[in-house]
DNA sequence: TTTACTGCAAAGGGTTTGCAACATG
DNA sequence: CATGTTGCAAACCCTTTGCAGTAAA
């Protein structure tokens, strides 16, 4: 299953419905909907982007329904510091181990990914740090923060000195 | 002992007077006790550390001389997906670059360190990224998720069938 | 049929803000 | 003295929840 393409959205979709089945819940029309959007979807998106991609979909059931995503394992919360959380497919799903470049002026969240020498080393780190803590390592989080190319350009622009 | 820690501390709140100071505020007398409770804690504190830690503060008072504080680059504001957001001081004050073991049973925040190889490397390999993207990196978060010592033994105990 | 899900509206809760009194430079 | 700061309380806004109707197994 593995290096398989990822248009396969039906191996997708398949395995979204198995992990909601574990935790006693469907797989209705609307969370399959939420699932192709996250798919298409290159970046973590907000609440508002969720409901942009379709507005079928009523705020509140998006709420309950990303936490029901969520606690299934099939969608990741993420915190940037935005005024809304943001969500992405999970890892095992997505099959894409990344990071976030976050935009700290107009708050957008770009994906990239390290170097797998570099994700090698930084793991084994991460074991010698949690050893010494005692502390159970279940995910890492690598974010950079700063400024997009839009945002550069438009400072270079409107607040010029 | 104290000689030594009223120079640290004393270097400590000239600059973040210097800071306030260059964005046209003032360093009173309840922003010198929040740099003070900030000093002296060994992680990034919630509001209701602040509080508890000095209940002399009003609590919008402190929400705005924390936003003031972060203005001015004396504090820095961390958001983990608690309830709270977290803040600590900035780390061109405290000396202390560092990153963050946060516990997602008690959600509390230890700090540790990386080897200094490894912050070197990484660094490189960021300018590598932000190059490529275009993006301008002012800072990295490296954090680590999972379950904190106490929180383990708590698992074991209770949670053991 | 049984149980989970949906949508609307209202409540929740951390954070922000209006305003009058106060302190700082 | 002029201006920035403080504290109280109310407003704010993202998110959660109660409830009645609907769809899935």
């Amino acid at each position: 299953m593995s290096g398989e393409d990822h248009r396969d959205s039906n191996a997708l979709h398949v395995e979204a419905a198995r992990r909601l089945d574990a935790v006693q819940s469907r797989y209705t029309t609307k969370r399959r909907l939420l699932v192709d959007v996250f798919e298409q979807a290159d970046h973590p998106l907000s609440l508002p982007e969720v409901i942009a991609a379709d507005s079928s979909l009523a705020q509140s059931s998006v709420y309950r329904n990303l936490a029901a995503l969520e606690e299934a394992g099939v969608v990741r919360r993420i915190v940037t510091g935005d005024d809304f959380a943001r969500f992405e497919l999970a890892e095992e799903l997505s099959g894409h181990h990344h990071h976030h470049l976050i935009c700290r002026t107009c708050r957008t969240v770009a994906d990239f990914t390290l170097p797998t020498a570099v994700e090698r080393s930084l793991a084994a780190t991460f074991r010698d740090v949690s050893d010494a803590h005692g502390f159970s390592v279940q995910d890492h989080q690598v974010d950079l923060l700063g400024a997009c190319a839009d945002c550069q350009d438009a400072a270079r622009i409107g607040g010029d000195t």
